[in-house]
DNA sequence: AAAATTACTTACCAGTTAGTAAGTATTGTA
DNA sequence: TACAATACTTACTAACTGGTAAGTAATTTT
């Protein structure tokens, strides 16, 4: 039927992850996909045969991004500063949208998931710290961030400001997320 | 049937607080309750004729703690680290229980509740963050805690930093969570 | 002692949930 | 051109969801 047989798995990935972040993973169902996809229940079933499947793929596909922005991370010319912006950026876009961030949402539901889950968020998470690690290490050496703590703990420090600030400005508004990321910034950037 | 009325009405309060915190607002039912408490489905629905009515009388339980503990809090006699540590303690009782933050988890279904449970979600976070406010500026003042943002941005970061920490306690363990909070007491207390 | 209130149980229901088995149209391949 | 694979639809189900109406036993009030 499809002209493009992938765009129907693509959309249904994209609109599981707009579910999660706005509405929290045990408040969808494969009929709200399949509605507004324009499709049948069984259609969503197909390419996702459970739930956990459709899941554990939106946590892949996260994966996958944030492994190719550690590879673009990689490059030493781009300004630690530049990068730190790029991480917050992405929170920043949740925020407008009214989302959360898909860990935090997850993670209010985690002892109902299956371990295939369990263990992909692990995966997802040392990516992402790891990630911010480096950066706030190799951005102190090179004089360009400066923090007290181990690069390690920094890491967590700013990724849970981050994290729960989206969750926050759902509630009490944007102004107290816009205030922690100034905060932030002229805290670390040199 | 009950020799204390109020135990079932308490107990399925403290039930319900204990499902929200551990498997999310949407991932528990009438009939969990019920089970735990050998009790029927429509005894709960006694109590609290709604499920929206439940949540809001969890998050009025919780505003009223939080109204002792400020009053506590008053007290100037007690030393702000004191007061710093009795919250992160908080905390801490959650993680060890492999629960989150009343207010993290529920914001995570946030979009599919009733304006009588934001209304006083929004309330819930006013009077942490100004207990919180409060608590740093008088310990700043005293010379017992130290930091260079303003009290308010403070709050928000030590709070974001504790909620998101036992989020991230859940998945990847308890040594991240005890970090962070090793981390803002060396960081905040002179 | 009668009446009202409280705290339930019994019995029920309409709607939704994730999930399946079988059939079909379209597309790509031998 | 036959065959197989893909991407669905149709039609269905068993279990569960929050929720209700009516009845009952015990307690409290009048």
């Amino acid at each position: 039927m499809a002209v493009r047989p992938t765009d129907t798995k693509e959309a249904i990935l994209r609109l599981g992850t707009e579910f999660i972040q706005t509405y929290g993973y045990n408040a969808f169902s494969y009929a709200d996909i399949s509605k507004e996809l324009h499709i049948k229940n069984a259609a969503v079933h197909y390419h996702f045969p459970g739930k956990e499947n459709l899941l554990a793929g939106i946590i892949d596909q996260h994966i996958q991004r944030y492994r190719e922005l550690a590879i673009t991370f990689a490059n030493p010319g781009i300004p630690s500063k530049q990068k730190l912006q790029s991480i917050i950026s992405r929170y920043s876009a949740l925020c407008d949208q009214g989302r959360i961030c898909l860990i935090g949402s997850v993670c209010a539901d985690y002892h109902t998931l299956p371990d295939s889950v369990k263990t992909r968020l692990s995966e997802l998470i040392g990516l992402v710290l790891g990630m911010v690690e480096k950066v706030l290490r190799e951005g102190k050496k090179k004089g360009e961030l400066q923090f007290t703590e181990t690069a390690r703990v920094k890491s967590m420090l700013l990724m849970t400001n981050l994290a729960a600030g989206v969750q926050l400005a759902r509630i009490t508004g944007q102004k107290d997320y816009t205030a922690i990321c100034n905060s932030l910034l002229k805290q670390i950037v040199v």
